[in-house]
DNA sequence: GCACAACCGGACCAGTGGTCCGGATGGGGT
DNA sequence: ACCCCATCCGGACCACTGGTCCGGTTGTGC
């Protein structure tokens, strides 16, 4: 493990590239021309793949077969699955956490505390609906990661921060883990799947839960 | 798969044997000495060997040579790794039920439905803290499996009940779901453990949910 | 155009869950 | 006391997975 993978790198600052020769002019340089196009090809074709098939039906053969590319380049681009897991997911979560951070009032700050725990429970919805499937393929190849750093604890943060200003004699840290647990990828998808729940219903039930719980 | 492992079966009724010679007198039969016996020493084995080293890291492979056994033999006795381990759970879950249906008051029929929801909160996260990584292990090796049907079900069914009681006009089936998925396996162990929160506060922030959803 | 680093691809590896079948053995019938 | 066969045993074996490696190819700055 000589040559850091990409991963969630991507946009502005390139973290892969040859250790020290950068070219000072121009822009992008340190990636060839090829290298950029495969791991386009990459990410389509286990984008592809996985909505199809379901992402643990998928072996990482059948994403380099799809893509036209050997496995080994699928490695050297994102490490392992993992990372070609995650990579899939950048572009949804950073849109959702910059939301969060500087975005319109329901969402953004500036609405009160209670009107934007019910829009980050809409969106964190919708995010599931659409990479649940995928959110879950990467937390069951790394259990436990996602708790500990990335999106996970900036939405927990976010939740915890929003009840606090609620109620501020409770354990905000605390609640804001309760009340996401029903909104992690496996307890979503094993509700709407499994369980064969309907969206509005599931929401119905979150909405009351979140709402009476922090007031 | 012409031989159904006995799985769940256990107490009481054999399942496994041949498909008719069965000898009217004497009980149990059907299933040879030295086979019971193997069947204890994996049992044993792969309890000890999970509690160590956390089940993910055990091989199939690892049950046998410790419990001094041949590969096959672990596979005639319990079908698949889902097997081990749900026969490895099946004592507990069922000792919780029963308990459920026809134990004391705090727990079983008899008490009010809001101590009775602490109560089946209380214990279920007892079960959790003994047994919750072979649940987890159980629910990761065949996802969406468990909440068809089984234990989870039952659980559901009693928090269902309860909360119907307390709301009539909630929609009781949904609520239970969002309720219990801060206990499912995945959830529970990723807070304890990733997450580091203590017992007491995850209870703390639990039951404050339950209570303030049911009423 | 040249030279060389960056990149490619697929053969390869170790480890897993699960299957199979020739041979050993327990134990009920006689 | 013995015998016979259904039952059981065990480990070689299989298919497949994620991940590594290195000889050969190709883009690209000079």
């Amino acid at each position: 493990m000589d040559e850091k993978a990409d991963q969630v790198a991507a946009s502005g600052v390139v973290e892969t590239g040859p250790p020290v020769a950068l070219p000072v002019l121009g822009q992008p340089h340190t990636q060839r021309a090829d290298a950029v196009r495969n791991r386009g090809r990459v990410l389509e074709a286990a984008a592809r793949l996985f909505a199809a098939n379901g992402p643990e039906a998928v072996a990482m053969d059948d994403v380099a077969d799809a893509a036209g590319v050997g496995k080994g380049t699928v490695y050297r681009r994102f490490g392992d699955r993992q990372g070609l897991l995650l990579a899939l997911l950048d572009d949804a979560e950073r849109e959702l956490q910059d939301s969060l951070l500087s975005g319109e009032p329901p969402l953004g700050p500036g609405a009160p505390p209670k009107e934007r725990l019910h829009a980050f429970l809409g969106a964190l919805v919708e995010l599931l609906e659409q990479r649940g499937e995928i959110i879950r393929a990467s937390e069951m190849s790394a259990p436990g990661a996602r708790v500990r750093g990335g999106a996970y604890s900036a939405w927990h943060q976010h939740v915890a921060l929003l009840l606090a200003e609620l109620r501020a004699d409770a354990d905000a840290a605390a609640l804001a883990h309760v009340l996401l647990a029903p909104l992690a990828a496996e307890s979503w998808t094993g509700l709407r799947r499994s369980a064969g729940l309907e969206r509005e219903r599931l929401v119905g039930a979150l909405e009351h839960v979140w709402l009476t719980s922090a007031r």
